[in-house]
RNA sequence: GCCCCCAUCGUCUAGUGGCCUAGGACACCGCCCUUUCACGGCGGCGGCGGGGAUUCGAAUUCCCCUGGGGGUACCA
C-alpha cells in the first residue's frame, strides 16, 4: 500500500508492465562498496516487487574500461548473492547489454540523428581549445561555465556538408529552455532551471556515445521503470529528463541514495583502507555481513532489527524508507555484523567458507584484523593435511574457534594455535616473561594430582585417527563428561577447579588462553595430549 | 564562483506537531556468567549544528546562517 510508486509515475500516471531496473557499472575498476550497494539496492527492490534487475556495462569510455574489470565486477557481484536477471553474461530480451555492443550496433547514431532531424541537436565544430577558453573565461566571470552555443545556429545543410567533407565534430543536444522537474523516490521533488545546463555533447567527435546521452537511449530501451543510483547522478537527472523529453518518453521514477563517506566525512576512498568487495573477500568477510552492512547504511527496517538475512532484506526492503544523509564506513559494525553471520553458519558451509584462509593461505602469519594482508586465497589445498591433523581434528578445531572470530582470515591464527601452541617443556626453557608467569602456576599446590588424574583416564577420549567431521560433537561431549568427572575427584581431594582447569590448560598449550578446555581436549587427540601431560609433570607440585 | 543535495549520541539509525525528561545498534566503560578469551546477560556514558518564524505546543513545518557532500568534461 505504501509502495504506489511502484505503479505510478512522479506526475502519478501508471506505469504500463513489470518494475525493471539497472545497475550500470562502468568497468573502469573493481567493484566498490558504494557501487555495492547501489546494486543491492536495485536488487533488493527489484526482487521485493517482482520485478527485473538487469546489469548494463558501460563501457563507452575505451581508455579507461576493460574487459578484466567487467569480469571481477561480475564475480564480486555474484558472490555478493546479488543475481542479475538480464546482462551481458546471460543475454536477455533487451540486449545488447554492454554500450560497447550497442554502440557497434549504431543505436545511439541513430538516436542521435533523429535528434538531429527533428532539430533538438546540432554539429558542433567547436575546437577542444576554444570550449577550453571559453571555460577559463565563464569561470573567471564568476558565472557557471556553459557552452555559448556557437555552432547552435549553423543551418543543418550547412553543418552537413562540413561533416561530409570530413571535418571533425560532435553532436550537442539543443537544450530548451525550460523548468526541470526530478520528483525522486527518497528526496522528493526537486526543481532545476536549463539556464544552469548548457547545451551537452551528446555523441563524440571520435562518434563515442557519451554518458548523459547512452544512460536515456538504454534507458528506454530497455524499458527501465524505476533509475536507483548515487546522489552523484541527481544532477545528471535533470539532464537526462531533458532527453527523455525530447525523445517524446516519459522519464522513470528517478531515486538517488546518499553516497558512502570516509570515517574524515571524505569520501569513501583508499586512503580510509579497504573499499572494494574483493578486498573484503579476501579478508575474510562474509558476503551474507557485507549486503547486511551495506543495506543498513541507509535503510532500516521497521523494528530493531539489525542482523537480516537477504530474504528477510527482501521482503522488507522500502526505498522510502532509505535515508537521505551520507553515511560513513563504520568498519566496526562490520565486523560486528560479521562475527554473527560465522557464527550463524552450519558447520559444513563453515568449514567450505574457511578452506581458503587455512593452512598454506597464511602459514606462519596470523593476520591481525587491523593489518591483514588480504593474502591470496589456496582454495585448492587441503586444509588439514596443510596443518599435518586429520580432518575430524581441523573439524575440532573450527568448532572451537567459530564463536570467537571476526573475519575467517582471524581463524588461521587461532586454528594453527590450537595445534601448536607451544607445549609447556619448550615454553619454560625459552622463558619469555609472559610463559614464566604462565609456567610458575604449575608450581601451585595440587597441579601434580591433576596432572596424574588426568593421565590415568585419557583412555576415555578419542585418538586423533578417529576423528571424524561428523563425531565432533560427541567427542566434545565426551571430553566434557570426563572433566565433569575430574572436577568431582578434585573436589573430594580438596582440589579447586580452578587448578584443575588452569593446570591442564598450561600443561597442553603452556598458554593461558585459548579455545574452551573440552574443545582442546577431544581436538588435540589423545597421544598428543599424553605427551604434554608427561612433559609437564617435572614441573608440577 | 555557480547549481543541487544533506544535517538526531563518536558512528549507523528510529522518530514525519503533543506518545520524546528523543528509542535501538556499533564502539567505549562498568558489573554478572566463566579456568582464560570470546559469546551471552545487565547497566552506564553520549545527540536533535546555530538563529529566527509559525503554533497552545517543534527533533518533527518555513526562512536565514553555518557545516558537510555532489555536480559544473568530447569520464561514468
Amino acid at each position: 500500500m505504501t509502495e504506489s510508486y511502484a505503479t505510478a509515475t512522479p506526475a502519478g500516471g501508471p506505469i504500463p508492465g513489470p518494475v525493471r531496473v539497472r545497475f550500470a557499472p562502468s568497468p573502469t575498476g573493481t567493484l566498490h562498496v558504494g557501487s555495492a550497494r547501489t546494486a543491492l539496492y536495485n536488487y533488493l527492490f527489484a526482487r521485493h516487487l517482482g520485478g527485473s534487475y538487469i546489469l548494463r556495462v558501460e563501457d563507452t569510455d575505451v581508455a579507461r574500461s576493460s574487459l578484466e574489470h567487467e569480469q571481477s565486477i561480475l564475480v564480486d557481484l555474484a558472490w555478493l548473492g546479488l543475481q542479475w536477471d538480464e546482462g551481458p553474461d546471460i543475454g536477455g530480451d533487451h540486449g545488447p547489454y554492454r554500450q560497447s555492443e550497442r554502440s557497434e550496433a549504431g543505436i545511439y547514431r541513430l538516436a542521435a540523428e533523429r535528434l538531429l532531424n527533428e532539430s533538438k541537436a546540432y554539429y558542433c565544430f567547436c575546437s577542444q581549445e576554444r570550449l577550453e577558453q571559453l571555460k577559463t573565461e565563464t569561470l573567471a566571470r564568476g558565472d557557471m561555465p556553459k557552452y555559448d552555443r556557437c555552432c547552435a545556429a549553423i543551418p543543418p545543410d550547412e553543418a552537413a556538408a562540413r561533416v561530409a567533407a570530413g571535418e571533425p565534430a560532435t553532436i550537442r543536444f539543443r537544450v530548451p529552455d525550460t523548468a526541470i522537474e526530478v520528483t525522486d523516490i527518497i528526496h522528493g521533488r526537486t526543481d532545476f532551471s536549463s539556464e544552469v545546463i548548457g547545451d551537452f555533447i551528446i555523441l563524440r567527435s571520435d562518434g563515442g556515445v557519451s554518458y548523459n546521452f547512452a544512460v536515456v537511449v538504454d534507458d528506454i530501451a530497455m524499458e527501465i521503470t524505476h533509475v536507483i543510483r548515487g546522489e552523484d547522478h541527481l544532477t545528471n537527472a535533470a539532464r537526462q529528463v531533458l532527453v527523455f523529453q525530447a525523445f517524446g518518453h516519459e522519464p522513470p521514477a528517478w531515486a538517488h541514495h546518499s553516497l558512502i563517506m570516509g570515517p574524515d566525512g571524505g569520501k569513501l576512498s583508499k586512503r580510509h583502507g579497504a573499499t572494494s568487495v574483493g578486498e573484503f573477500r579476501r579478508m575474510g568477510y562474509l558476503p551474507s555481513a557485507i549486503i547486511n552492512y551495506l543495506a543498513l547504511l541507509s535503510w532500516s527496517p521497521g523494528g530493531e532489527r539489525e542482523k537480516l538475512a537477504k530474504e528477510e532484506m527482501v521482503a522488507e526492503f522500502e526505498l522510502q524508507r532509505v535515508s537521505k544523509s551520507p553515511a560513513i564506513f563504520d568498519i566496526q559494525k562490520l565486523n560486528w555484523l560479521n562475527g554473527l553471520h560465522i557464527r550463524d553458519l552450519a558447520r559444513e558451509e563453515f568449514h567450505l567458507a574457511l578452506a581458503p584462509f587455512i593452512g598454506d593461505a597464511g602459514s606462519g602469519v596470523t593476520p591481525g584484523r587491523e593489518g591483514a594482508k588480504a593474502s591470496e586465497a589456496t582454495p585448492g589445498r587441503d586444509a588439514a593435511a596443510a596443518l599435518g591433523v586429520t580432518p575430524g581434528q581441523l573439524a575440532v578445531a573450527e568448532a572451537a574457534v567459530q564463536t570467537s572470530l571476526v573475519t575467517l582470515a582471524d581463524a588461521n591464527g587461532q586454528i594453527l594455535e590450537f595445534f601448536t601452541a607451544t607445549p609447556l617443556a619448550v615454553s619454560v626453557d625459552a622463558a619469555s616473561p609472559d610463559e614464566e608467569s604462565v609456567a610458575a602456576e604449575l608450581g601451585e599446590e595440587g597441579s601434580a594430582a591433576v596432572l596424574e588424574m588426568a593421565s590415568a583416564r585419557l583412555e576415555e577420549l578419542p585418538a586423533a585417527a578417529e576423528l571424524t567431521a561428523g563425531t565432533v560433537d560427541e567427542a566434545v561431549d565426551k571430553a566434557r563428561a570426563l572433566i565433569k568427572q575430574w572436577k568431582k575427584s578434585c573436589k573430594e581431594a580438596d582440589i579447586p577447579p580452578k587448578r584443575l582447569f588452569r593446570t591442564l590448560r598450561i600443561a597442553l598449550t603452556g598458554r593461558g588462553s585459548g579455545p574452551e578446555l573440552p574443545f582442546m581436549l577431544a581436538g588435540l587427540g589423545r597421544d598428543s595430549i599424553r605427551e604434554r601431560l608427561e612433559a609437564a609433570k617435572p614441573y608440577a607440585k
